[in-house]
DNA sequence: CGGCACGTTGAAGTGACTCAATTCGCGTGG
DNA sequence: CCACGCGAATTGAGTCACTTCAACGTGCCG
């Protein structure tokens, strides 16, 4: 189901630093100094199957997830057995950050579909932690980014009806993609099943179904084989009434990437 | 609206750095020396009138609001003009505290009913984080405790139907209550009306009203006048499904106070 | 006493759900 | 190469929870 690779001192794990402080930098200022720090963990690498639990609710990991390719869903089960999915993660997010301070999973993750992800030591972290605020403050800020699209999700899911649940869905994702530098030819990977999405947005496969066939309809956005391409993001933003700025992509203080425009608009 | 009092040392500012203080000491340790920082807050006390927005979306406030008495709700509001309330606050919380790194807010604050708040300046809170790590993941922890109550809405919401919502609702409310020291004989303060419990949870007023008369009618609430008593706990954590895991109640590693249990159960 | 906000009730409409059957895509094995 | 199996997608039909609309009751305050 996983296999472990090599860790310490190969390219693999200098990629995983860069890509790391990379992410961190795009909201937070880091010296060179931070990235050393960052660069001076060693994670271990694993790849993982689709559908694989990689954390429990009610697990005390020791170390958090960061991904570096494949999408992860955070969930909770209810009494039921239902699953609501929490949020969708893609390379560069550490899905379980939080577990540093809290402890104890209040929800789990899973992978989406095949995943590569490294394993960052809750140790290490501490001990950047206690040499850089600014890493600290980094990581804490990236806590808050989650916690914004959590905000956003209840008022999709609560404000929204099923068109736009989904056509919001499907704008976060490409946004997030765009951001990430995996989206390429207005196209970017959506591996969730209708089921999978039914189950992020609190619908049921058929009004998803319905959904994406209204929306594919509008010639609006195609979706096939684990793969969403938007072919109208005006038709599409319109459809959602998505709004980014609860994504604060605008804290590139210290960023020296040039501001990431889409497409149209 | 609103009128300031006198900050600087008198016996109020006093007690605000003690409730912060022995709020954050719930799950994070704090020395005494962390306690003097904290106490050296010199707030601006206000009392705020029910209805009175305390920060707008897209404000970049300069402090976080403290809240000391009253009920305070984070909404949205969308493109029709409906409102989604978030989440709700009480005695000791810190609404806004991730406003200190995120700088615009991607939601607002509206006083439910009167409130009594202090505003902490964050170039003070950041001069306590530069001088104590352990504040400053005091107040990380804060906002982990806040994205797990996201967390628990969007699945609440997105899975269980209306009578269910509200139940929940109550549950959390109360528990939080408790938490606070704020219960007394079973009844905790609620002064939302039943228009706002629907935005909080995606209903209709109609819907919110049958389903707290559904309630009532178990002989499992009381509400009235802006309060709510819990007859049968036992019952409403039923109709919720409630669990109380995700508040993180556990986390109590370095508080002094002894566990707080439920009357019932 | 009148006004107003909130709560309550009835009734009709609808978006989404469930159930169930069919189709599609794709990998496997004969 | 094709039949088969299986999970996912699609479709139709009936049902239900929640919505909307509208009216009325109630309590509080000026």
């Amino acid at each position: 189901m996983s296999r472990t690779r090599t860790a310490s001192k190969d390219p693999e794990s200098e990629a995983i630093g860069t890509l790391l402080a990379n992410r961190l930098s795009e909201h937070s200022p880091l010296s060179a100094r931070d990235r050393q720090f960052i660069h001076a963990l060693r994670p271990r690498s694993l790849a993982v199957a689709s559908g694989t639990d990689l954390v429990r609710q009610g697990d005390k990991p020791k170390e958090s997830v960061f991904l570096l390719s494949g999408m992860i869903g955070r969930y909770h089960t209810v009494a039921n057995g239902a699953r609501q999915y929490l949020s969708l993660h893609i390379r560069g997010d550490c899905p379980d950050l939080q577990s540093v301070l809290l402890g104890e999973m209040d929800h789990g993750l899973a992978a989406i579909d095949d995943v590569e992800i490294a394993m960052l030591p809750h140790q290490q972290l501490k001990s950047i932690f206690a040499k850089s605020q600014a890493v600290m403050i980094a990581c804490w800020r990236q806590t808050l980014l989650d916690a914004a699209t959590f905000r956003q999700a209840i008022t999709t899911n609560g404000t929204r009806q099923g068109v736009a649940r989904v056509a919001h869905l499907f704008c976060e994702q490409y946004v997030r993609a765009q951001q990430a530098g995996i989206a390429i030819d207005n196209t970017c990977s959506f591996p969730l099943t209708q089921t999978q999405i039914g189950q992020a947005l609190g619908l049921s496969v058929v009004t998803v179904n319905r959904a994406i066939q209204h929306l594919r309809r509008l010639r609006s956005i195609e979706l096939r084989a684990g793969r969403l391409t938007v072919l109208d993001w005006d038709e599409l933003e319109e459809c959602a009434q998505f709004d980014r700025s609860y994504l604060h992509l605008d804290l590139a203080s210290a960023s020296v990437s040039p501001p990431r425009h889409h497409g149209r608009r």
